[in-house]
DNA sequence: GCTTGACTTGGAGCTGGCTCTAAGTGTTAA
DNA sequence: TTAACACTTAGAGCCAGCTCCAAGTCAAGC
């Protein structure tokens, strides 16, 4: 797949994908002899994980340093695994913090119906 | 209550209090005559709906257009109530996908696991 | 051969959201 | 009364994460 097409199928700008690419964020993509990228299926699989992953608020770094373990082979399977383990405890967090947060904009809304309700009465009445 | 101890209730630093009141994310607060913030309750109410609001990712713009429709009195409720819905949709949206990432990372987590089994039945045959 | 156009690079520029600085004012304690 | 300190302001600086740009290379069509 040329560069254009992941771009599109992922919808992830060339730019971004080319930044990804250079701060190895995704690992090095293979070129023709022109120099130009040619995404393998692993590597549009790599794209749609660390799109995923950075969507849901992983840094960057963590993800950069997740790529530089993976490319060092099997004998970092354990400190990868740790790693992620760690991410989701943190991402476990936030969506508690999150739907927190969602129950009290809830109540804030409701709130907001007996205000309406009042006005309304007002009207009416 | 004094910046300082608004900053150390909330844990946000005076630098960012200051920065919210200035672009108008907080309504502004009272002074004394020498010019030094003195935070009433509904200050401190207004700190703390920020800080939780801004902590789930909503927006400084979208709440900086919430305070300035509060400041406008009640004419603005049902404006406001609408704002409110609309961040909620998308607060909601929001944690669908990070749950979604979430089971991702679970699996992704659960391979690994196989990974390491496998690794240690080599080791034991 | 020449133009067009899709790609390449490194580096500069931009946006959101703080964070820090310099210069100044006011209160308090010795 | 003078030193220390907590506060004020406007504006510069910083960081993450892109996004844009200039200059160059290459393949395809006229």
């Amino acid at each position: 797949m040329t560069i254009a097409q992941v771009s599109k199928k992922y919808d992830i700008t060339q730019d971004t994908l080319r930044y990804y690419e250079r701060i190895g964020l995704i690992p090095a993509v293979c070129r023709n002899k022109s120099g130009i990228r040619n995404y393998s299926d692993e590597d549009c699989r790599w794209v749609e994980f660390i799109k995923c992953m950075r969507s849901a608020g992983l840094a960057i770094e963590v993800l950069i340093e997740y790529v530089a373990l993976f490319k060092q082979g099997d004998s970092t399977i354990d400190v990868r695994k740790e790693l992620l383990i760690e991410q989701r405890k943190q991402l476990i967090n936030k969506l508690e913090d999150m739907k927190e947060t969602l129950s009290r904009l809830d109540r804030k809304i409701e709130s907001y119906e007996h205000c309406v309700v009042k006005k309304e009465k007002l009207l009416i009445g």
